[in-house]
DNA sequence: CAACAAACAAGCAGACATGCTTGTAAATTA
DNA sequence: TAATTTACAAGCATGTCTGCTTGTTTGTTG
């Protein structure tokens, strides 16, 4: 149950959000653990710890669930990102940072859940018109973000870009492996391997301030 | 219909061979084009032009299908890399081959077959015990195959090890978004780029330095 | 060609998911 | 504190999926 016998009084600002977050939380959790296809409405709801009349009232459809947990993990992970990379130094190690901002996100419950639901959403044209324009544009901002990062740091938009990419890829795969395939992943001796390759991809800008490498 | 007006007379077997192929056909399509989340026994069946009935005799249960989907994939996937494999001259061009081999199949539609049921068999513990394990071991034999290629081409087996294995990964991260994310995917251009990363990683065998791993 | 076995067809019962409707308690407001 | 809205509970109608059973056709064999 969410009340507590403690305090029988709360306010509906109080109750709406406890009851939401269950619901998200429950949401998220059997994505991750149980994947999709054991995502039901009912499911969601009895791990939550609340009704299917109340499941209904927040979330009509069952896709206005996945809707909900779509943008809450996105903005969540824009946040984390932003967060990360104000604290950073563009001159020294953003290669660094990037790398472990995106190992993070990649290997995170909330990628694991966004990932469910992609696949879902193949299955479900309506489910992908109301998901896929989510994704895309956090994705973009998010990708913007260790452009700007790079580019200051003195490394070519281009070269950025297309190390932004591979990296990407690279960390898809390896979650790919790690969730699905019975096979072991050395994740942290293969992202060592990637750094040291970082350097020929990402090439110094000429016609900016070379950074004050060591 | 599997038959046709003008053969009234077939013999066992290839009635047999018939509806078989046709149900296994039908189940790539399905798994391929919709997704597990729309594989079922009916669809199957009505798309292959079978009964329920037939499926039922052939594959009494949903996983005794799935099965041998499994193994028909990876006995084809097994047999393209061994054809492959057996027209390099080892000491030419084993890495564009590999790439080469390596992409055909994490794009094939059977790659994404296979995909399917894997994400399935997280969800479905018995299967997991039916698949993983044919999985695994024909991922070992291929990967196998082409250990000894790039041994015999002059590189170390730690570093051929090593590359395949980032290969694998970088692939399954293409097909990550290929199949599931709205992203445009230059799937040449990034080839080509990790091409040329290549020697960094493939160490020629006869220098076996002590590797100080950094 | 008769008898048997294999291949196939068709229908059914139980389980479960969704989306809805009706009923009740709690909180806000006038 | 009475009226009214919001939050939640519980059950039902509909549909689909799986696994099974029963019935029919086709091929093989003695």
């Amino acid at each position: 149950m969410v009340q507590n016998g403690k305090k029988p009084r709360r306010t509906q600002a109080e109750r709406r959000l406890a009851t939401q977050t269950a619901i998200m939380n429950a949401s998220v959790g059997i994505l991750v653990t149980e994947g999709y296809a054991r995502f039901s409405a009912s499911r969601v709801a009895s791990l939550a710890g609340v009704s299917r009349g109340a499941q209904e009232h927040y979330y009509p459809k069952k896709f206005d669930l996945i809707e909900a947990v779509t943008r809450q993990i996105m903005e969540e992970a824009l946040g984390h990102t932003r967060k990360l990379t104000e604290q950073v130094d563009p001159a020294r190690d953003p290669i660094d940072k990037f790398i472990e901002d995106s190992n993070w996100f990649f290997s995170s419950r909330s990628f694991r859940a966004i990932t469910e639901i992609m696949i879902a959403a193949r299955a479900e044209a309506e489910l992908a018109d109301i998901v896929h324009p989510i994704v895309k544009k956090t994705r973009g901002e998010l990708d913007q973000i260790w452009i700007e990062a790079l580019s200051n740091a003195g490394f070519t938009r281009e070269s950025a870009v297309e190390f932004i990419d591979i990296t990407q890829h690279l960390l898809r795969g390896l979650f790919f492996v790690d969730t699905w395939i019975p096979f072991p992943v050395d994740r942290a001796s293969i992202l060592s391997t990637w750094r040291g390759l970082a350097n020929h991809i990402l090439l110094p800008d000429r016609n900016r301030t070379p950074s004050a490498s060591n």
